[in-house]
RNA sequence: GGGGGUGUAGCUCAGUUUGGUUAGAGCGCUUGCCUGUCACGCAAGAGGUCGCGGGUUCGAGUCCCGUCACUCCCGCCA
């Protein structure tokens, strides 16, 4: 028989009832009357009340002992009373008469207390964690997580995708985010680097003659975080298949995602596959942004035309016009009889994040008649307003808010605008789960501050033009074979068919600045398996840690993450990054000069 | 790198707007009482560099300047 126990603290029963058993576990909750102490003894599994009567040393000792402290409780299964009788608990009509203890682990005073639901500050939590862990909704969240790592793994097997690992010290590559660099001891002054993602090794795996792979992949950014962003590290579902076009990726991740959401998502509503399809274009047209929150009903109209002609004489947004401006409305029902502080609040809030101010129009019905009011509703023809109500959709007792500045600039901020004013007037539905594919990302865009082309998202992307056609067409109107996995406005996943043409690779280089031999360089593995027949092959690499925060109902990435670092990139549990002794760094031929004031 | 918010007892927070006696409350902790609680109850007590440094003032938790930490956002994240 186990040393330690015979049930954990959540099966024991009324059926149980007469039977010696040992429990072990963690003291939860004491509550002391003097000659009768209750404890509630809590695992994993849940918890049991334990009770003992003033009589021999044991009392005194639990007495004494601190919550937090482990013990071991050698006792009988008595019934309860009816009026003592606790319906909340699994274990409730049931208590362990204490006959002996043993105390396995002392706690001493608690940093923070893992009975009750109160928030404490992350910086005590980070730097307990083991603790904050062992609190209800924290231990549920990782259970959670476990779950649907498990249930995508499972998945990803049936449909005979093959599991790999692969490798963790690699080459530092010369596109996208920062590296996380580890030192070479054997050849000094050279350099590893942390993968960002398996993404040329995936391709490599496809190359290999393996028909489909995933895997649970750990990857290393050194970019600042956000609450939906770890800094550091996070972990992708990667996976790739061969001889499969983005219809094949699409069916294939489809059912899996929807049955995961609809298995784990808290009985929220998940719309059923195809999934929407939305091309960027679209998106940025009618959201603002690529990755939209379909659960928000407010879509932008591009008024520029409008606000050009001599309908309307608002010469602040004409003089934008022409500096290549446009006007994006933005269209909102049912508002036009808010307060007026319901429109001064949208406007400081507007400046606050650095626009001129928010312009709006109400409408309202007037002798049968839509008309527009309000402060800039008289630089408008009726001819505009009517134009307007057209094109805007409105009807009576709505607004249109405007957003004037360049192109990029316009379609962000309307965006903002949009999901600020659907949470102002509670719009969106928590309980759904909205999936969309953004697809048809351009393959380029244009880099004002750097004043050139470079790519949008990932190099190895195919383009969707004939290699012979790639040099006649304008690369900023280049489309890829590029998508994104959207649900509520997060980023799920990015995915593309990648370039297995090597020619083809060296022409897409070409196009930022980058030559033959530059490629062949940086990137000399990937060309070279390129180079000895290479499957058409593409992928996706879904990003769990988000996907664990949208199921668990979570605005924060760390609540779904064991030992997560905090927004500076610091493990204040483990102290890292932490000084390296002076030895160690010689080891390595590593000198560090002082940060310079 | 930039902007916003926060920082007062071990923890959660009040007090800062309008400077003024000994900086408070709840939880936790210590001690005592209590045999049916499950947020047990009752009583007493300990516990403070008001993030840190400087300044203004007769006097600063409160006003000013600087700085640090945490957090949210922008940049960044192919």
């Amino acid at each position: 028989m186990n040393k330690y126990r015979t049930h954990n603290c959540s099966e024991l029963k009324s059926k149980d009832i007469g039977k010696k058993v040992k429990l072990s576990g963690w003291i939860h909750r004491k509550r002391d009357h003097g000659n009768l102490l209750f404890i509630d003894l809590r695992d994993h599994f849940g918890i049991t009340q334990c009770v003992i009567e003033n009589e021999g040393k044991n009392f005194k000792i639990l007495e004494k002992l601190r919550p937090e402290s482990v013990i071991s409780v050698n006792g009988n299964v008595v019934e309860r009373s009816k009026d003592t009788q606790n319906k909340e608990l699994e274990t409730g009509l049931i208590e362990i008469k204490i006959e002996s203890i043993v105390i396995l682990s002392e706690s001493k005073e608690l940093p923070m207390p893992v009975f009750g639901e109160q928030n404490y500050p992350e910086e005590i939590r980070l730097k307990y964690r083991f603790i904050d862990l062992r609190r209800k909704e924290m231990h549920e969240n990782i259970k959670l997580r476990s779950a649907i790592i498990s249930f995508l793994r499972k998945r990803m097997l049936e449909n005979n995708f093959l599991e790999f690992q692969t490798p963790i010290l690699t080459a530092s590559s010369p596109e996208g985010a920062r590296d996380f660099l580890v030192p070479s001891r054997l050849h000094p002054g050279k350099f590893y680097a942390l993968p960002q993602a398996p993404q040329q090794f995936k391709q490599m795996v496809m190359i290999s003659g393996f028909d489909k792979y995933f895997q649970i992949a750990p990857c290393f950014r050194d970019e600042d975080g956000r609450a939906d962003r770890s800094p550091g590290e996070h972990y992708q579902l990667d996976l790739e298949m061969s001889f499969a076009e983005q219809e094949d990726i699409f069916n294939e991740v489809e059912p899996i995602f929807y049955d995961l959401f609809l298995k784990y998502g808290r009985h929220k509503k998940t719309n059923k596959p195809p999934f929407k399809r939305i091309t960027y274009k679209e998106a940025i047209d009618k959201y603002g942004t690529d990755k939209p929150d379909l659960r928000n009903p407010i879509e932008l109209v591009n008024v520029t035309d409008i606000f050009n002609s001599d309908e309307v004489k608002l010469k602040i947004f004409k003089d934008l016009i022409k500096k290549k401006g446009i006007v994006k409305a933005i269209p909102v029902k049912n508002t036009s009889s808010k307060p007026r502080s319901f429109f001064d609040n949208l406007n400081n809030w507007a400046i606050g994040e650095g626009a001129n101010g928010l312009a709006y129009i109400n409408f309202e019905n007037i002798k049968g008649k839509i008309q527009g009011k309000g402060p800039i509703s008289k630089f408008f023809s009726e001819k505009a307003i009517s134009d307007l109500i057209k094109k805007c959709k409105i009807s009576e007792k709505d607004s249109v808010f405007f957003v004037c500045n360049k192109v990029t600039e316009a379609n962000k901020f309307a965006g903002i605008v949009r999901q600020k004013i659907a949470e102002e007037l509670a719009l969106i539905d928590s309980s759904k789960f909205e999936f969309c594919w953004i697809i048809d990302f351009p393959m380029y865009h244009f880099d004002e501050k750097e004043k050139k082309i470079d790519f949008s998202h990932n190099p190895f992307s195919m383009p969707q033009i004939d290699i012979k056609d790639f040099d006649k067409k304008d690369p900023l109107e280049i489309l890829a074979y590029q998508y994104d996995l959207v649900c509520n406005g997060y980023e799920l996943s990015s995915g593309a068919i990648r370039n297995h043409i090597v020619e083809y690779l060296f022409k897409v280089f070409n196009k930022v600045g980058h030559s033959k031999s530059f490629v062949e360089k940086n990137f000399a593995g990937m060309i070279k398996a390129l180079s000895f027949g290479a499957p058409p092959h593409g992928g996706m690499a879904p990003g769990i840690d988000r996907i664990v925060m949208l199921l668990a109902d979570q605005k924060n990435i760390r609540e779904v993450t064991l030992f997560p670092l905090n927004q500076n990139a610091q493990d204040l549990l483990m102290e890292a990054p932490s000084e390296i002794p002076e030895k160690q760094l010689r080891d390595l031929k590593i000198k560090t000069i002082k940060k310079d004031n």
